[in-house]
DNA sequence: TTCTAATCGAGACGGTACGTCTCGTCTTGGG
DNA sequence: CCCAAGACGAGACGTACCGTCTCGATTAGAA
């Protein structure tokens, strides 16, 4: 959030920046990204859909990646933060579905799949993705081995990271690779092979 | 190979293509992506690299992807069959590190990632790309479960598709996505992990 | 002229540039010159008028002004070369009329005087309209009172430079400054005056 | 005279505006002018060089022309009013002298040029220039023809008009047009020649 | 041997988007 | 009420590539 000043409609001034530009932007980028793909998401259409000039999204975002970060924002972790239903099983169950869902179906899920993808030619760009939204997604995708752990359900040893891998890795390569739906019935037979494994 | 025609260095003739000119274009295309990404790869570019008239370049392929599905080739087939050591997991331990090298150090890698992040933007290169290479990839990371099986060492029911993916799908998730590196230690404990469970 | 290379109706290739595209700018910018005035004279305009790509004006044009130049053509050499009558009052007062009726009345006299204000601003273009029209400019209105001199109707002494440009200077002042009508009488009393004194 | 109360150096009051940025807005345009020609001086320019805020010239100053309206003042009145010798002759020579140099030589004469050949493109400028300033000085202009009238030097029904615009249009010709340099010797041979037809 | 048809290089063409610049307007907090 | 500061919508700037086209030269099998 920028602040109190930043909440009036308004066209500019010098303390502060027009939060209604800003949203038309993220909108306009998300709403493009959507209909006509990465490629067609342009700094141009952009300007024109979200009814704003060119020089407002220079100032304020350094290219159309930054546009797609700050739209993607904390969709994740509002997303993707796995519940504690008391059992392992079931709290990955519920997790890895969320996953899938969030991935292949819902509109922050194409903007990160769009990210990623750019992420492959861009190598700030993959840094900036993994430090500002990947670490802490894996911090959240550990909490149920961890609360497994806390429990006495695991062993204390565990490879927590590896285990999340094992979990999250194969879902992203169905989605970014293969492109085969991820199914409930996949995502539960991930999670008991593994669970089975562990226990 | 096109033949004995087209061997010879020419301007043209009304046969055949030149096979100079060829070359010339893929091997300009390997060279700008890894100098200057994907992004600083321009049919312009390759056409001036290549000493090639731009339109030679859009008489034989559509666009610069296709270029590169060329000039990526055969190079996933030769370099990642898997050989047969007669036991499982001796065969997925080097399948799998052999994975990991192809995919983090081979130019071949360096391509196929790229084709892999423009395929997130573009879904007809994704389905040329599973149709045409990652099918192909899938059968061979079959092969040694299937041995496997027929020397049973594994019961046939067995799931191999899934346990494929268990594999390779935690390797590709770490390059493609983490950009952690991936070990020989991590592609073994991997593959062990696997194997245990599994027999 | 291009050559007869340039004639035929094509979108370019490497012998030569495209007539009908260079003829279109031309009248595109004389159009928009008497339409919009020099400051609505935009290359982006240009090109959209004349169905011009923007760089095709680029690659064959530096700036705007040269354009305007190459418009304003031999229009000049066309419209205001002196014909002989065989007195000099008679021709200095046609041509004086001429003059008048080209600078304020023509589209090329738009030209021009755009092109000599934008001459004020720009002492490169100044240099270019001097060395490329006026001095030819000024040798064709020596032409009646070189012939004077010839047929001994004047001295042979005569400064004609000066007596030049007590013509024609002052219609310009009338035309450039002052801005008022430039009439017959005025240009004729204008001469009668000057042959008058020198006669 | 905008009063007592705009002298002082302030940000603001609600009694008047700030002599101080007046002023401050005029010398930075005369200065860019001068340095970097008419197409240097933009508003956005002249603001940072003053130290001024840009609305702080929207607010006073219609356009740029304006401005130097503003700057060029009663520079002309000034320097171009003919004294007098009690000599047709003498005025002539001595005022034509000056106009020259004041054309060529002075600030306030690069002013002038500038707005003449701005006025080449804006009917509007050149209506408020000829209002402005170039009906008066055309009365100042008039005087030595009037006085020597008045002593009966000249006739009474000379075409003082004419007269004067055969000196004054011949000498910016030469600046304004062919830029040729306006010596005394040019300057005083127009006079004499006019002079020695008239009486 | 001459003819003919496809390919080659070169590069001009109509477009689209880029990122920068300046315009003139607006909104603000302080004097 | 004026001032500075500066964000805003607008739109032209000159550049880079796009994919299409036209051209003369090159080439080798067919006539």
């Amino acid at each position: 959030m920028l602040g109190t000043l930043c909440g009036v409609d308004h066209h500019g001034n010098r303390y502060g920046r027009s939060e209604a530009a800003r949203a038309a932007v993220l909108e306009a980028a998300d709403d493009l990204l959507v209909e006509h793909g990465f490629a067609g998401l342009t700094i141009e259409k952009i300007a024109a859909r979200a009814g704003v000039a060119k020089q407002t999204i220079y100032r304020w975002w350094p290219s159309k990646v930054d546009i797609l970060l700050e739209a993607f924002g904390d969709d994740m972790a509002e997303d993707l933060t796995p519940a504690d239903h008391g059992y392992l099983a079931t709290d990955l169950r519920e997790h890895l579905a969320r996953l899938a869902d969030f991935l292949t179906t819902s509109d922050a899920g194409a903007v990160y799949r769009a990210l990623v993808g750019q992420a492959q030619h861009d190598p700030q760009l993959a840094t900036r993705l993994r430090d500002g939204h990947l670490a802490a997604q894996h911090a959240r995708d550990r909490l149920p081995f961890e609360r497994a752990i806390a429990r006495r359900e695991l062993v204390e040893n565990l490879d927590v990271d590896l285990a999340v891998e094992r979990l999250v890795g194969v879902v992203h390569y169905r989605v970014l690779v293969t492109g085969e739906p991820v199914t409930r019935e996949f995502t539960d037979a991930l999670v008991d092979a593994l669970v089975l494994e562990l226990t």
